[in-house]
DNA sequence: CGTCAACATGACAACGCTGTCATTAAATCG
DNA sequence: CGATTTAATGACAGCGTTGTCATGTTGACG
């Protein structure tokens, strides 16, 4: 057998000794140099992180006090922790996120789900979530995908169940899709909603809610102090609960000024460029033809100044156009567009805490806080496109 | 010592009798339930997913020949693979990332890190990459930063050792910093880039070029073929490689028909729509007037558009205004803009795939396939700000 | 039909962390 | 102030892979 191993090949052979010496140096490391900074540079120039283990044996402390002080545990005296922070920082430790999911039920990792054509939306969304998954020490998992695919639930319950997501971020429509949501439900799945709406949904899970009625409400309110009646409504999908909230915005403030909603003003579309400039053909066929246009956000709104003007329309003296959301693009018209402002940013920020702080909260049994909603209302910008 | 156990609290018992109770339930499925699929419902309704062991069991080899076949390892013969593929299929099994990233040496992660407002531009880039690495089993960790911050390159390096990170994607103006690319290379860090040339650069690491040059000169031509010949062109940020690229395909572009290159009609700027504003109130005051306006990008020419407006000329008939990029505002704007078209999304993919195969070759000591750049050309698109 | 590569496969130790439970130190109480 | 609870800490076994090396197995060759 032995002389057999013997006639093994060169390549084999030189392993076994590499690995030999890998222990060696491995042996030497914890027995000699104590308490020096591994995390620098080793034997070799070779980089070697440090490890909750070399922060133990700095800090005096078992590498179980370690693992307590990162994860916030709370058991530890403050002498202790005291130790271990200065372990932790002098060695530059960084918890391995492989070995925390491995060893750990959950990954440190959520999911953005997503289905929105609106580029710098999602931007601004992904900024806020970043910015709060780096402060928590989570990582982000960008998911765009297709809302109206049949596939959809399977699409998301194999996303988390092959990432081992700890919790998803849904912004509409997918935060608004029934079978999405009891999918998540059924298999436990954490997730928060980005929706439309004022009041909290019943659910055991936190929201996050825009309240696209109440800023709808005031841009309508706005196109009626300029004097104007006729204010046509261009709606986006209809399967974005927003849409059905503006229009509902937009419908009571008429009526509080006791102006009689007409439904020939109201046009249905989608939320695209396109639509916009249809729409503004429609519109300037009507009698009489309105003098306001509300339209469901700023694409929709960009593409009726665009097919105004390819009907001779002057924006805003003949036809004042307001948009919803604050795009750039509301501010690279000419005229610039009157547009309802949401911080977008903010809103995934405070929609990701509400998640991580929900994550936690499931892992220790007892500690059910009250789920709260969080609320945000659109702020009315007034630009050109609506000042005659 | 045992009476005194007895007395531990509660919680402590009952969290014993717990893990008893899942090593009686995890040695039963072991040893009684062979060749069942696992992977569906467990006792209690626990959805376990399949392991390794759980496919090395049912096809009935070793769990390192299954981690031969996913791993695509190629020695393992024909009628074994056969075996453990359908033995996955069965158990619809998929590798744990986390433990696949602990137990190896780097992680199945990488890094798209970018400095660009263009949020059209960053959505198509990271379509792209997500598809590519769907396809490959890599996730993807954006990263967002700020490319003139003093920190930018510690930042880069701290995100790819704490992440583990097998590679990173770099756009301009990133790929074009040289303190960035040469604190990579020290590190030994895997990288592709993505930026504005036409020949490859003296690097070991994949590139992809974008002839910014010869889609600027084509640009070019188009206006002097529309008679243009005072064509004023507006710069982007010069730190952008691209910038200087397009610059100098419209002079040459000039020069091939014997038109002078007048310096003042070059303006500099950024790549922002301010830049357009500001470049158009300048160009209209300039005697005699530029006929056509060359921006750099299309956010520029839709600035410059809104300032020609502003200023009462009529686009194109007394400014012909073209750009680059085709974002889907060049679309959006009235007139829509000429532009120059790159494929974001394939550049993208082009440029994962390249990075992937280069972290695969480095694996592989021996396999040092020739790093080959990949080339693309954005493409003119004639539309109605430069026809009269 | 023994010999010996080359090929195919397996046993087992890492990887760095968290969960479980045992143990020790500190606090509380009768 | 000893008994007993409670707080703090530690020892150690996983988690699901891959890397290393050893051990079959096959086939070509003399």
């Amino acid at each position: 057998m032995t002389t057999l191993s013997l006639n093994r090949n060169l390549h084999q052979r030189l392993q076994a000794c590499k690995y030999l010496f890998i222990k060696l140096l491995n042996f030497l490391s914890e027995h000699k140099f104590g308490k020096i900074a591994f995390s620098f540079y080793f034997a070799f120039g070779v980089h070697v992180p440090a490890t909750i283990k070399s922060v133990a044996q700095y800090a005096g402390v078992s590498i179980k006090t370690v693992s307590r002080v990162i994860n916030n545990e709370g058991t530890v005296k403050p002498a202790t922790l005291e130790k271990v922070q200065e372990a932790i920082e002098a060695l530059d430790y960084k918890p391995n996120k492989a070995a925390r999911d491995l060893a750990g039920r959950e990954n440190f990792v959520l999911g953005y789900v997503y289905d929105n054509p609106n580029a710098y939306y999602i931007i601004d969304m992904q900024k806020g979530i970043l910015d709060e998954c780096r402060s928590s020490g989570y990582e982000l998992l960008i998911h765009p995908c297709n809302a109206a695919s049949d596939n959809i639930v399977n699409e998301l319950v194999n996303m988390v169940s092959s990432a081992r997501l700890a919790g998803l971020i849904l912004s509409p429509p997918l935060s608004e899709m029934p079978q999405v949501l009891s999918a998540l439900d059924e298999r436990n799945i954490c997730y928060v909603r980005i929706l439309s709406g004022s009041t909290t949904p019943n659910s055991s899970l936190p929201s996050v809610l825009i309240d696209d009625y109440k800023a709808a409400y005031a841009i309508t309110e706005h196109l009626i102090e300029q004097g104007h009646s006729r204010i046509a409504f261009i709606s986006g999908d209809m399967a974005h609960q927003s849409t059905i909230e503006r229009q509902e915005g937009y419908k009571a403030a008429l009526k509080a000024r006791d102006i009689p909603v007409d439904n020939q003003l109201i046009l249905n579309g989608t939320y695209s460029f396109e639509t916009g400039v249809k729409s503004a053909e429609k519109i300037v066929k009507m009698a009489p033809t309105p003098t306001a246009v509300f339209a469901c956000n700023d694409e929709i709104a960009a593409g009726t100044l665009f097919g105004a003007r390819m009907n001779g329309l002057d924006v805003p003296a003949q036809l004042a156009i307001a948009g919803f959301e604050d795009s750039p693009f509301s501010r690279q018209t000419y005229p610039t567009l009157t547009t309802a402002a949401q911080p977008t940013t903010e809103i995934a920020k405070s929609a990701t805490s509400a998640l991580i702080q929900c994550i936690r909260s499931r892992k220790k049994a007892g500690n059910q806080d009250a789920i709260r909603s969080r609320f945000f209302t659109p702020q009315l910008v007034i630009r050109q496109s609506t000042k005659g």
